[in-house]
DNA sequence: TCTTGCAGGATTGTTGAACAATCCTTACGC
DNA sequence: GCGTAAGGATTGTTCAACAATCCTGCAAGA
């Protein structure tokens, strides 16, 4: 005799058995490239050149290049192609105005709020001062990422998951534009570790707003970058 | 001699002219069919019927099913078929987790706020009534989409518009599980009213408790609901 | 020199047909 | 009732083709 609870525990497991269509890796494997920054920002992607690159039809391409454009990675021109999204500064500043209203919520008000959503945040924290030491920039990057992920996840709502993952997409392809990052990630180590401390210490309202003010300074500076970057 | 600032104004018209290829407008068509409710949740989409009922290609009808995912409008199960959403208990808990956080923020720190964003308010406010009045509860149901996206609006993020947009999408669904509307609308009329009334006050602190007060409201009986209605 | 008009080639948008893999249904035997 | 096999239907994926559109280069004209 199987019980419910079990029963409901498959159901749960179910989207793990149902993945992965030839079309879903596809995009998989491109959205890689790009976040990778192995594609750069503007880029075209001719659909033949994926095809054979990935042994696959070009049918299965569309549906795949069509999920990244969904997902602002690739912008499609029509009759022209698709391109790797090249932010500017209208999108850097959009997408700061909805991470500066969802994060400071998410920090404030966030259902998730728990000792080990805490601890996914000095996980993220030492993870990017054990890159840091290293020298390694990029991993910096994807530490931060990784630490601004566990802020949304305080609010424990997959739907604000996956914004937030397309909102840090994005901001990698903003950052792949600049020349060197290093600028962008040394001073939030600190930051982020000071944010990371306040929720230890259960001050939500001082960390929402450290986290409002840390999108402010990140957001001037990545503007002063723009202007010295095109014309 | 034509002028700098003409040929940026033009610029920013050229999503006007690029729009539209034939997957595209075969999502539209799908989603209204949805959205409006000719196409119950849960009910099964044969690839080949959309074929014939929009006389597209499979593939391409594929290319706007894919889109319809994406967008949590469809579901689609391996091999099985699309079929129209139909979201559980989770899913709507998810969704006013998310609302929860994003509309209260959008009302007490949008950028966008101002006479024009609190005069569309208004404006959807009245059409609700108008509707109500004419005992056209669906259309009641239309125009508290309104105000909820023009709340959303005073964040001035068109990305924050884009994701309100999927939510809002998720409840129309939503409402289409219920036998009877009437009682999920007729009482947040007075609510909008009362928000309304305190952002023209300009209390945007105040307004956004009552959104918060609001969310929690509905959820509420929106669960209640779903005890009632499966098992 | 600068613009305009026009072939030619390449790429995209879309279609149609095909085939393997998978699912659903039904019938059969136990 | 339960496992199993056969048959049909639908999906996942590929291939090949064609029209529409874009880009390039070049020649003609102001």
């Amino acid at each position: 005799m199987t019980s419910v609870d079990a029963l409901a525990s498959l159901g749960r497991a179910r989207a793990l058995v149902a993945r992965s269509t030839t079309a879903e890796r596809v995009a998989d494997a491109v959205r890689e490239e790009v976040v990778e920054g192995r594609l750069r920002p503007g880029e075209r992607l001719p659909e033949q050149d994926v095809c054979t690159a990935l042994a696959v039809s070009r049918n299965t391409v569309r549906e795949a290049l069509s999920q990244l454009v969904a997902e602002r990675v690739l912008v499609r021109e029509a009759h022209r192609g698709v391109f790797v999204a090249r932010p500017d500064r209208d999108a850097v500043r959009d997408v700061y105005r909805a991470r500066r209203l969802i994060e400071p919520a998410a920090v404030r008000y966030g259902e998730a709020w728990s000792r080990d959503g805490v601890a996914a945040l000095r996980t993220a924290v030492q993870e990017g001062h054990a890159a840091a030491a290293a020298g390694d920039w990029n991993a910096v990057g994807s530490a931060n990422q990784h630490f601004h992920r566990a802020l949304v996840g305080l609010a424990g709502s997959p739907r604000l998951d996956q914004q937030m993952g397309l909102l840090l997409a994005e901001m990698r392809l903003v950052f792949h534009r600049m020349p060197d990052v290093r600028e962008f990630f040394e001073p939030y180590l600190a930051r982020n570790d000071a944010i990371c401390a306040l929720l230890e210490a259960g001050d939500r309202a001082a960390a929402a707003d450290a986290v409002t003010d840390y999108l402010d300074a990140a957001l001037a500076q990545l503007l002063d970058a723009y202007d010295a970057l095109d014309r």
